[in-house]
DNA sequence: GCAAAAGTGTTGGTTGTACACCCATGG
DNA sequence: CCATGGGTGTACAACCAACACTTTTGC
């Protein structure tokens, strides 16, 4: 959290902070950026900063995400409300947590405002975070797993084009469990969720792969038609 | 929300709002304050105040609770915070809402601290309310929806010992959807969730149903073996 | 007997799960 | 020819939806 160069024109006692989630092909990640000044200077922690008196919360969340690691224009959901007395040592300080998930390839990180760095972490060995971040964090990560399961959110951390193994590699790093491949197909294709490319993999040391894309407007008439995304 | 009686230890920038559902046998219910004083004064409004700088969220929405309407002792989950620049007309006010489900005929209502009145209202025959609190209860109840097909947090609303009819018109109420009675009685007996009492309905113009009860260890024994609730 | 709700049975279709299996490609 | 992942087939069990039917009780 920054200090309060904008002290006069902020919220003081709620800040944001982000859970920005991204795939590399193998586990998940979460984005962090270094403090470089205030109470936590030299610390990792979750990106986040104070609310302006003249902006929706959601706006604050997405301009803070921009100023702190140059990742903008993605959806963040709200994830909820942290509020325990002793969450934030110096005063009483309540958070609002958001989160989203992005293809990590697709933004280029710059550190700015109040961050001295921004780095993606692999989920699983993120340093010990100041505040409650570590909590948020895992908070995030269960509601992410349920998520998952219920909308089809998961195809932002894919490339325009994937093969249904990068699908099956991505839910099985976000669950954290192994599922059949044939099985997994099928459910999948079943849906009419995907559209096929006409397109194979290249450059691959086994049979080429197809290649399918997620289309919005054809999940949205489908749930309006009363299909429910399931696993 | 009551003005700022205790404006020197509480924080003026965040406010808690409560959605208690209730059942009486048919329709959902809803329950609201009437406002003795404030802005809002003589308005039906969601129950809810400000916070204590000593006290954390989730006890602020117990205490708040309470004291506004005499409904103690009961689990509030926390449904998420509201923070658009323009929702409360005198000052920036974020809030925070929880909501829970209660039995009606479980609590003594009785209107205190800042407000003049306590009722229970049908869901479908609210008032306007006051700032975004209709907007709240639209996003409860489609929470509550969801929430409800996947953890038997519906038998907080029926009495200790219930029917299958009453789990069945409950479950109506809050799907506000007709549900296949025999299906929905295997369905809800082979989970082996729900209790025999051997006991009868009594002084009934029709056979006599089995009594049934909810057994909160049996539920945590048997999802920890891996069983889900599903609908 | 009638109304109203309790409760049981049956049937056919869909879906999930656990596999065995063949195909294509690079090294 | 082997490792790696792509992709298909099958067979059984479990589940679900729809609906017909019998039972008990008060009036």
């Amino acid at each position: 959290m920054p200090s309060d160069l904008f002290s006069s024109s902020v919220i003081d006692a709620v800040s944001i902070d982000c859970l920005i989630f991204g795939f590399r092909g193998s586990g998940l990640d979460i984005l962090l950026i270094k403090h470089g000044e205030g109470i936590s200077k030299g610390k990792w922690a979750l990106p986040g900063g104070w609310i302006q008196y003249n902006e929706d919360v959601d706006e604050a969340a997405g301009r803070l995400l921009k100023s702190l690691t140059g990742v903008s224009n993605i959806y963040l959901e709200q994830l909820r409300a942290f509020g325990d007395v002793s969450r934030y040592p110096e005063k009483r300080v309540i958070t609002i947590a958001y989160y989203a998930l992005v293809n990590t390839d697709h933004y280029a990180l710059s550190a700015g405002f109040t961050a001295s760095d921004v780095q993606w972490f692999n989920v699983h060995e993120v340093p010990k975070l100041p505040y409650d971040h570590n909590r948020i964090l895992d908070f995030g990560l269960r509601q992410l797993k349920h998520k998952v399961r219920h909308e089809p959110i998961g195809f932002n951390l894919l490339p325009k084009k994937f093969t249904l193994h990068q699908i099956q590699q991505l839910y099985e790093a976000i669950l954290e469990m192994q599922l059949d491949k044939p099985n997994f197909r099928r459910k999948l294709l079943n849906m009419n969720l995907l559209v096929p490319c006409h397109e194979k993999q290249k450059d691959v040391s086994h049979r080429a792969a197809s290649l399918y894309r997620f289309d919005k407007k054809i999940y949205d008439q489908l749930t309006e038609k009363g299909l429910s995304f399931e696993l």
